[in-house]
DNA sequence: AAGTGTGATGTAATAACATAACAAAAATTC
DNA sequence: GAATTTTTGTTATGTTATTACATCACACTT
C-alpha cells in the first residue's frame, strides 16, 4: 500500500475548515505545502475520500465537506444555509424508508441518494426576522 | 409583454428530447435555429424556466429536464438511471413531511429541496440480472 | 413620427469546475 | 533486482457557468 500523502492532507484541510470547500479552494491549500499540486492531485484525493465515505460531495454547491454524520444508517441530508454558507449533515430515521417506498412502487433500484436542502439556518433566520 | 423567443424554443427542444440535456446540448440545438446563440442565451432562458418551475435542474448531472410532475405538492424526486440515463420525476406523499420534521428539530428553514436518486430503472435492472 | 423606458438579446471574455492522456517515480511481488 | 502495479507529476484540454457591457425591439407617451 502506498502512502497517499495527499489524501491525509486534504482531510486535514477539510477538518480545519469545518465547512464546505470547492476543489480549487482545497487545491490552493495543498499548494501551500506542495506547490506542484495540480487539479488532478486534488480530484484524485477527493475521489478516494468520497468513495470511502469520509468526505461528502455537495452536488448543488460543487463542494466537498468532511463527513460529520454519526452512523450511516441512511442517506445523509445536507442542510445548506443560503445566507452564511453553513452546512449541517443529518440522517433522519424515516427518510430511507420513504425513498425505498418510492423505489418499490416504481421498480427503480436506488444506489446513491442525493438529498440537499437549501434554506436558512436558525441563526440566520432569526437575524433576518427578529422576534 | 415581450416575446421571449428563446424560452419557448428551449422548452420545445426539451419537449422533443424527453430527457435531460446539458446547457451546451441545448445551446447546440438553439444554434441550429439561431447561430448567434451563446452561453448566456441558454442560461438566461433556463433560469427563467427553472424559476417558474416548468424546467428542473438536475444538480448531480448538471443537466435540465422538462417538468413532468403532475402537481407540485412536495419536492420532486428525480430517479436517475445510471445505465440508460433515463430520469423520472415523482412526488412521494410523505417526503415533504419527513424533511420538514427534520427542519423542526434543527431550526433550519427549508426553501429549496434537491432530492436525486441514482440507481437502475426497472428495465435496466432486469437486463443486468435476468429472471 | 420622435423620444423614452424596459426587458430581451448579442458579444466577448473569462471564471470555475473537472478530466484525459501520458510520463515518471515509488512500492510490491516474484 | 527485474517486472508489475499503484501513485504521483505534468500538460493540456474539456465542460459548465458567469460577468460585463452593448444593442435591439417593442410599447407607450408625447
Amino acid at each position: 500500500m502506498k502512502r497517499a500523502k495527499h489524501k491525509e492532507r486534504v482531510l486535514e484541510i477539510l477538518r480545519e475548515r469545518q465547512g464546505p470547500m470547492t476543489a480549487y479552494e482545497i487545491l490552493g491549500e495543498l499548494r501551500a505545502v506542495n506547490p506542484k499540486a495540480a487539479p488532478p492531485t486534488v480530484y484524485r484525493a477527493l475521489k478516494s475520500l468520497t468513495d470511502s465515505g469520509c468526505v461528502h460531495r455537495i452536488e448543488s454547491l460543487n463542494a466537498f465537506l468532511l463527513c460529520q454524520g454519526a452512523g450511516h444508517e441512511g442517506p445523509p441530508v445536507m442542510s445548506i444555509c443560503s445566507d452564511c454558507g453553513r452546512v449541517d449533515e443529518s440522517a433522519p430515521e424515516g427518510l430511507l424508508q420513504e425513498l425505498s417506498g418510492l423505489a418499490a412502487k416504481t421498480g427503480f433500484t436506488p444506489k446513491r441518494h442525493v438529498v440537499e436542502v437549501h434554506g436558512l439556518c436558525s441563526d440566520c433566520d432569526e437575524r433576518s426576522s427578529p422576534a
